[in-house]
DNA sequence: AAGTCGGGGCA
DNA sequence: TGCCCAGACTT
């Protein structure tokens, strides 16, 4: 194995034990600092409750890292709250219709890991409602990818896994300096974990290591001296931390463009049809649109209408994707005609609640401001 | 190995 | 505006 960096000199001891029986002295410190500077998240249980007894519950790690994937822990809060107030176990969320989880997930994207969250839920609960207690079963599971399973395995289950995300490559291309780009580093960044990973509390050491990212070795201004890794640090030295980790450049993001129509009936009601399960929001609600083409040329028209009626503008809007931008003309008429096919007229206290991604709740507010939020009771 | 797949917060 | 976030899955 070739290792692109530049290493420092290793501090020796013979206090903590890591998995493979080398020097832990890094473990240490880092669960000493998590010890008395851990994030409080509602998902977790805090060091002092572990020493008392108390076990996380599979369930409960499993959905949290799951809304965790690609997504802020202030936005999965929320969410984390309401689902398991909906959902108590996993027996609750298994016989629960999926577009009732799709209702619930409306807004945090990437909306195949709902799909696959109930998917998972089937599964377990069918299988007696335990999730496996290793890595390789966990794997197994829709939804859950090589983080996931050595997250679970070691917060769950008290596993020595080595758990790598976002935050722990960014410590670790960090403390080693690794000039390689992240993309061709990766390999190498997960040997230096199993190497760091200790025998005792994995799961404290792999969530202190995305506490380190997520308050200390942060990005962009990095907090280094307040870094209980200071001493150990390859990148402080030279006081570059946040050149590291080296990334590819990225290509340009196309635009879209195409028409959304909001067709309102006299009641209030609006009309919605579900998206195919697969590809982008699949599975999710949206107002009838046209396709959204890589075109620049003169506006979208009421002609693309999926049906005759008296179409006027009533605004634009844009929203950005992962890999692309769009902007939708978004068309407005009042109109009673019979849903077409595919089509479901949706009453005005129900909007709030469908399966609506953002980008549909931006067109349905350009139309009708207010129609996505939730009513106040006076 | 590269592309697809949301949305929001931050400098 | 660009970057990044407790990544998974497909091709």
């Amino acid at each position: 194995m070739a290792l692109h960096v530049q290493t420092r000199k290793t501090a020796s001891g013979d206090s903590g034990k890591t998995a493979s029986g080398e020097s832990g002295e890094i473990a240490s410190r880092l669960l000493a600092w998590y010890d008395a500077h851990h994030r409080d998240l509602p998902w977790r249980i805090a060091p002092r409750e572990l020493a008392r007894g108390i076990r996380p519950d599979p369930y409960r790690v499993w959905l949290s890292e799951v809304m965790l994937q690609q997504t802020t822990v202030e936005a999965v809060k929320s969410y984390f709250r309401a689902f398991v107030e909906k959902w108590p176990d996993i027996d609750a969320l298994a016989a629960s219709p999926t577009e009732d989880v799709m209702k619930a997930w409306a807004g945090l994207g990437y909306y195949s890991r709902a799909r696959n969250l109930k998917a998972c839920a089937d599964l377990v609960a069918r299988q007696g409602g335990r999730f496996p207690d290793t890595q390789a079963g966990l794997r197994e599971l829709p939804g859950i990818g090589a983080y996931t399973a050595a997250a679970i395995a070691a917060i769950a289950f008290d596993q020595p896994a080595a758990v790598v995300d976002g935050n722990v490559e960014r410590v670790v291309s960090r403390l080693f300096s690794i000039v390689t780009p992240l993309s061709e580093a990766k390999s190498d960044i997960r040997t230096y974990v199993e190497r760091m990973v200790p025998a005792t509390r994995p799961g404290d050491f792999a969530q202190a290591m995305m506490d380190l990212g997520a308050t200390i070795c942060t990005p962009r201004q990095p907090r280094c001296m307040l870094c209980p890794l200071r001493e150990d640090c390859s990148a402080i030295i030279s006081g570059d931390a946040e050149r590291f980790p080296v990334r590819l450049p990225k290509g340009e993001k196309p635009l879209r463009r195409g028409a959304a129509f909001v067709a309102v009936r006299g009641d209030g009601a609006i009309l919605l049809r579900k998206r195919g399960d697969k590809g982008l929001l699949g599975g999710m609600t949206e107002v009838p649109t046209t396709g959204w083409t890589a075109r620049i040329d003169g506006g979208t028209t009421a002609a693309a209408a999926p049906f005759p009626g008296n179409w006027r503008p009533a605004g634009k809007i844009g929203h950005v994707f992962t890999h692309f931008a769009l902007e939708l003309d978004v068309f407005k008429a009042m109109t009673d005609v019979a849903a077409p096919a595919g089509h479901f007229w949706s009453l005005a206290d129900e909007i709030p609640g469908e399966a609506l991604p953002t980008v549909m709740k931006k067109v349905i507010e350009a139309a009708i401001p207010g129609a996505t939020k939730n009513q106040r009771v006076h």
